[in-house]
DNA sequence: CAGTGGTCTAGACCACAGT
DNA sequence: CTGTGGTCTAGACCACTGC
């Protein structure tokens, strides 16, 4: 018998339905990507009822182990290897060398990858934006909204906001591809000395647009960071505000031990 | 009639009724730390089954905008204030201060901290523990695991691992209060100076164990933090690792602009 | 004790995918 | 078309809370 199930165990059956396919994953029996057995057959193997089958599964989606899709059933899930955003990647030799930041650094880490410029044009600036940019709320800014990808598939959504009157000067940044070493470098080609960015880390639920723009199974967390690019004359320049896939991405910072 | 669901609708029933569930929540109708109407109550409302009001309320416990107890109901959940871990938190003044970190932000926060030490003493070192420490896997470490809790409700744990050699000779290290301005202050005091910290940001779903240590709804998304701490020599002498509830930490950095 | 949520059944019907 | 998952019902019984 190797379906004991519900013999007075303190765990509910569908727990126990949920631990065994999560073992069966953990140890390979189910490779990535192979089918996670049909519920009709999760039910005649544990003898029990459609509803409890379901909610087994609905653990594993949980747990980001599995993806079901209507009509073929769950596959588990395949585990990308991570990008690294390493935080010397505003370095400005990069710039210099005609690198944007994102190509910096998934190059470094073998993963081939694409973006899509989704919309490029002015927009009313959004609340925290505008606050960020000093500017009043739905103030005229350049947004540009771009969707990364990794190996093909979407890991990354990412919007940058700047103040009209300092995109209006650099006809590039309304371009779908702003040229080598990306908007930064044409900040500081027009005068736009970087000295440092901020970076704000928030990591929660993904909402549906981010379910279905990033590809994700409801109830996938997501990072999202906030970024504000300041001048030498302390103006913030540009926001960047990025949502990631969490499981596609680890974050590093250094922090000098000042006084 | 001020319930129409089902009316062969796009939406599933249970969806319906979370969105007017949701927007009750929104608009304030049902307030903070109010009671959700219980399941009964909703089936009546509502003309479903069970089923339906149990997926409904689940859809919200995904959200994480209620909380459900078995036996009371559910009820919404209350927005504390997110402690804001700002990167000036390692400055020395703060520690010759006697502020430990944790303390140095918080309070300005305006939120009640308390840590509650659960363990302090020799372990073996995990794997990713030893790699950033230089030490062999399984070699003796000094532990120090704690709980951290905004105005009363756990929301970090954080586990300190110190290279044997270099906290052998602290003694305050194997107390449960190390004393004014955290361990990092008595690493200094011993000549260890320390140069800066690095930190790497993951974020993921909790697992079983950090729902119950942190009390989040199964499927909460966590931070996950690590932290080394690094001489003047170059040496790392702490790894900190840390679990966070999401909801409770926004992470500030500065990045330097550097060429 | 009554009222709450938690698990589970044995069906029904619908929507989607692939042959 | 068959087989898959998605929604839903109308109950049952159990477990926890608080009076």
């Amino acid at each position: 018998m190797t379906s004991a199930v519900g013999e007075k165990s303190a765990k509910p059956k569908y727990l126990q339905i949920a631990d065994d396919l999560e073992q069966d994953i953990r140890t390979g029996v189910l490779a990535p990507a192979a089918d996670v057995p049909s519920e009709t057959t999760l039910m005649d193997r544990y003898k029990v009822s459609s509803g409890t089958v379901r909610k087994a599964i609905a653990e594993l989606r949980a747990l980001g182990l599995v993806e079901t899709h209507h009509g073929k059933g769950s596959t588990v899930k395949s585990r990308p290897p991570v990008t690294r955003k390493s935080s010397d990647r505003f370095r400005r030799s990069h710039r210099k060398a005609g690198k944007a930041a994102y190509l910096a650094e998934t190059e470094q880490a073998g993963v081939k990858a694409d973006v899509r410029v989704l919309s490029v044009g002015p927009v009313a600036a959004p609340a925290e934006i505008a606050k960020r940019l000093a500017v009043k709320e739905g103030a005229k800014v350049l947004a540009r909204r771009r969707l990364y990808f990794s190996d093909g598939t979407p890991t990354e959504e990412a919007t940058s906001y700047l103040p009209w009157d300092v995109a209006r000067d650099i006809p590039e940044l309304f371009e779908h591809n702003p040229g080598g070493g990306g908007i930064y470098a044409r900040l500081e080609e027009h005068g736009r000395e970087l000295a440092e960015f901020t970076e704000t880390v928030r990591a929660r639920l993904a909402t549906k647009q981010e379910v279905s723009a990033l590809s994700l199974s409801p109830g996938s967390p997501v990072i999202h960071l906030t970024r504000n690019a300041v001048t030498t004359e302390g103006r913030v320049v540009e926001v960047c505000d990025t949502v990631m896939a969490a499981d596609q991405f680890v974050l590093d910072y250094r922090i000098p031990a000042t006084d």
